[in-house]
DNA sequence: AGTGCGGCCTGTCCGC
DNA sequence: TGCGGACAGGCCGCAC
């Protein structure tokens, strides 16, 4: 379930082989993912040359002189670097052909993922357009949590999973965030003091740039853009072990709903 | 404006 | 063993 750190794993894994690379041919085989694959893709791509391979939030550019490619991997999309006469496999929904003779293969069993075209500065796209800080921005700061959740009712994990405020925070991070800053999920995002919005912080970009140096989290689909998985499952103290002792305390972890989305916490740890 | 929820998808897991 | 149903989740779009 690519976060942050899964996308920027496999940012990394593929800009070196892509970046320079002129793109040969573009078939969409399933249009029909989170958003249609437009037409202008498969039109103007091709004869195309990627300049640069860039994340935005959970969004991946491919940046050329005609326009840029927005990608979103969704919870199951895979992107992979092969040769191009490799067999199709089932949900290959998008193949982008390169002149070197590799393809890149986009899979998303689940079709949560999207692939765009703009001709626009991407920053102006209308999904990337109103998009909050990124948590290694210098500008995300204790500061600017404590202004933005002021007077807000909704809980924090809520508030740190909105893309609005903060981008790339997803459900397994959150959870770890605020472990590691000792807040209980449900508390309101308006109530949190300067020195938990401090620690809030501190933790969420701790927790992300440990995910990203261990490869992202692979639970059962994520693979990075170098086809190996990540590491970082092995570092969670609280996503999925409801009934565990706490690592800290040795309270069980306790598991509730935000907002529809499973929420795991240590309700001694975290207050 | 902020909040909460439905819906998009399919693979996996559970209980019968 | 087979089958149906619940669940997982990012995130838009809508209703309140």
């Amino acid at each position: 379930m690519p976060e942050l750190p899964e996308v920027e794993t496999v940012r990394r894994g593929l800009a070196p082989h892509l970046t320079g690379q002129i793109v040969t041919g573009v078939v969409v085989r399933q249009p029909r993912l989170r958003w249609l694959v437009p037409d202008e893709l498969a039109a103007q791509l091709p004869g195309q040359t990627i300049r640069r391979v860039e994340r935005r939030a959970k969004y991946l550019l491919l940046r050329t002189d005609a326009g840029t490619a927005i990608l979103h991997l969704g919870m199951t999309g895979r992107l992979r670097l092969l040769p191009a006469a490799t067999p199709l496999q089932k949900h290959d929904h998008v193949n982008l052909a390169l002149a070197n003779g590799q393809c890149l293969r986009f899979n998303d069993s689940r079709r949560f993922g999207a692939l765009l075209w703009t001709t626009e500065p991407p920053e102006q796209h209308p999904l990337l357009q109103a998009l909050g800080l990124e948590p290694f921005d210098a500008a995300f700061s204790s500061a600017y949590l404590r202004q933005r959740a002021q007077g807000r009712t909704s809980a924090a994990k809520a508030f740190i999973m909105d893309s609005h405020i903060v981008v790339g925070v997803g459900n397994i991070y959150a959870n770890e965030a605020l472990f590691a800053a000792g807040i209980n999920p449900l508390r309101p995002a308006g109530q949190l003091t300067e020195a938990e919005c401090d620690r809030l912080a501190v933790a969420i970009r701790e927790i992300l740039t440990e995910a990203i140096r261990q490869g992202g989290t692979t639970l059962r689909d994520f693979i990075g853009g170098d086809g190996e998985p990540g590491y970082f499952q092995q570092s969670l103290r609280v996503y999925d072990r409801h009934g565990v002792p706490c690592v800290a305390c040795g309270q069980p972890i306790q598991r509730c709903r935000v907002g529809q989305r499973a929420t795991y916490y240590c309700p001694r740890c975290q207050r």
